[in-house]
DNA sequence: TGCATATTACACACCC
DNA sequence: GGGTGTGTAATATGCA
C-alpha cells in the first residue's frame, strides 16, 4: 500500500513517498481546522450555559438566533436579486 | 413585550432594559462565534478543494478522517470504561 | 384545505378523497412501527433494570454496548476505506 | 481483569464465571433488541420514501405524526388527570 | 435532483 | 426533582 499511488491523477514525481507525505499534510491540516471548530461549538456552548445561569432560556435564544439568521439571509437574498434588475437595467452600483 | 421579565428567575433589576440588554449581549456572543464556525467550516472545504487540485479524491480523504477520528473516539471510550470498571470495584483515582 | 391537493406532484386522479386516503395509510403504517419501536426501547431498558437488580451497573452495561458497537462500525469503515482506494486505483470489485 | 467481580453486590457464586456469563448474556439480549429497533428505524424511513415517491412530502408527514402524538399525550394526561379526581371526589370509575 | 453524511435540536435516562 | 450527559431524530449540506 505505502507505494501505491493514492492520487487518481497523473503522479507529478517518481515516488509514493512524496504523495503520501503531501496526503498527511492535507489530512493534519483538515484536523487542526476540525479541532478549531469543536472549539468554537464548545464555546458557543458555554455562552448559552452562561445565559442560562442567568436566567435566560436556551432554547428559546437558539430560536432567536435562527431567526435572526434567516431574517439575514433573506435580506441578503432581496439584495442580491435587487443588484440583479439593476444591472440588467444598466443601473451600475 | 418590551416590559415582560425574559427570565425564568427573579428580576434583579426594576426594568426590562438591563435583561433585555444581557440577552443581546449573549445572543450576539453566539453569532460572533458561529460566524467564525462557519468560517473554519469553509476553509475545510477550501483544503478539500486544494487537495483536490493535487489530485487526492476528497471523499477518500473524509473517510480518513473519519476513521482516525473513530479511532480516537473508540481510545476514549475504552479508557473511560476502564475508569468506570475501576471506580465499581472501588479503586479510587 | 380538504379540496387542496398535498401532494406535490401532479394528482392522478380527480379528487383529493384517494389523496388523503392514501397518505392517512401511510401515516398509520409509521404510527405503527413507531409504536413497536417504543415497546423495544422499553424492553431494552427492562433488561438493564434486570441486570441491575441482579448486581451488574447498566452505566457500565452501556458503555460497554456503546463500545462494541463502535468496534462493529470502525471495521465497517475500514472496509469501505479499502474498496475505496481499490476503487481509485481501478481495481473493479 | 477475568477474575474480578463486575457485581457491586454480593457475588452469589465463588467464581467470576458466572458473573461473568450472565453480564454477556445481558449485554447480548440488549444488542438484540438494539438490531431491532434499529430495523423498524429503517422500516420507517422507508415508509417515506415511498410515501415521497408518491408525492408526500416526508417533512410534512413528521409534522403530522408528531401533532398527533401530542394530541395523544395530551388527551391521556386529561384523562389520567380527570380519573384522578374523580377518584380524589370518592367517584370510583 | 436524490442520496449519503454531518451537524444540530431534542428527549430521555442517570446522577446528585 | 433539576442539571447533566447520552442517544436519537431532524435538518442542512455536499456529492454522484
Amino acid at each position: 500500500m505505502t507505494s501505491a499511488n493514492l492520487q487518481t491523477k497523473e503522479a507529478p514525481d517518481n515516488s509514493g513517498e512524496v504523495s503520501g507525505a503531501r496526503l498527511k499534510s492535507f489530512i493534519e491540516r483538515v484536523e487542526r481546522l476540525e479541532e478549531e471548530k469543536k472549539a468554537l461549538a464548545e464555546d458557543i456552548r458555554d455562552v448559552y450555559s452562561e445565559a442560562k445561569a442567568t436566567g435566560f432560556e436556551p432554547k428559546i435564544m437558539r430560536k432567536i438566533v435562527s431567526l435572526r439568521k434567516a431574517n439575514l439571509e433573506k435580506r441578503r437574498e432581496e439584495q442580491e436579486l435587487l443588484e440583479l434588475y439593476m444591472a440588467a437595467i444598466g443601473m451600475a452600483e
